[in-house]
DNA sequence: AGATTATATGCAAATAACTGCATATACTTT
DNA sequence: AAAGTATATGCAGTTATTTGCATATAATCT
């Protein structure tokens, strides 16, 4: 049961919440670490912690490039999460609005596709 | 955001998960907090908080009949948490294997298909 | 090599959630 | 009316989760 749990636990939480929902509207893009800060204007060790347990609950991956990590939904996800995932598809994106405006303007900085931070 | 989150929060927690499900499996029966403190064998104070819990975040409803109260699946969910029920739906009844047992027990010594507890 | 930047983490403090116990409430039975 | 039964809840203590700060790690740039 502990499994399950940790994915539900993994979501209940506002922050990661707020970063599930950033990575699955912007589902065909990896995000890094500082764009997600920017775009939910908090902590930078907070981010880093939340995007663990996110990891750890099997909701998302982290690919390493140069000294950015780049996070994203994981792509092979199993039914039980895939429906989890749908069920807070269903949440107004006007819940989420200032995170995703922030986002945006962010990623329309990206250089190459790449993050340039600053 | 809150309401959304409190779904999530009030599933995310075992013996609340463990409350859900025997709701959803037998989900065409109403079933009293006595018959659930004996499935799960916990105390009935605990059960009786959780309960309300799972009331709140508008994923139950009770229906008081004498000096009993029985509790089931709230009939109209929104798209949500009928997404989320369906989550959860998929982890496997062998999670719950015992708790599962111990219910049809205690469902099967009901009188006019009411609860007659002791 | 040394400085800089992005990310992660150990530890202590703050906050939130859960449990146990006692007891209240509400209904029923004698 | 009194006793008994099913359920709910206030309060205090415990346990779990989250945060803040400092700092570590790792990669890059000068």
């Amino acid at each position: 049961m502990k499994d399950y749990l940790a994915v539900l636990k993994a979501l209940g939480e506002p922050t990661r919440l707020r970063i599930m929902t950033l990575l699955t509207v912007e589902a065909d893009k990896e995000i890094c670490v500082c764009e997600i800060v920017d775009a939910l204007q908090e902590n930078q060790y907070n981010i880093s912690r939340h995007l663990k347990t996110l990891a750890e609950a099997g909701l998302v991956v982290s690919s390493k490039r140069g000294r950015w990590n780049y996070y994203s939904l994981k792509g092979d996800f199993d039914l039980y999460r895939s429906n989890l995932l749908q069920a807070i598809g269903n949440i107004p994106e006007a819940v989420f609005g200032d995170d995703l405006k922030r986002l945006r303007r962010r990623l329309a900085r990206r250089v190459d596709g790449k993050c340039v931070a600053g």
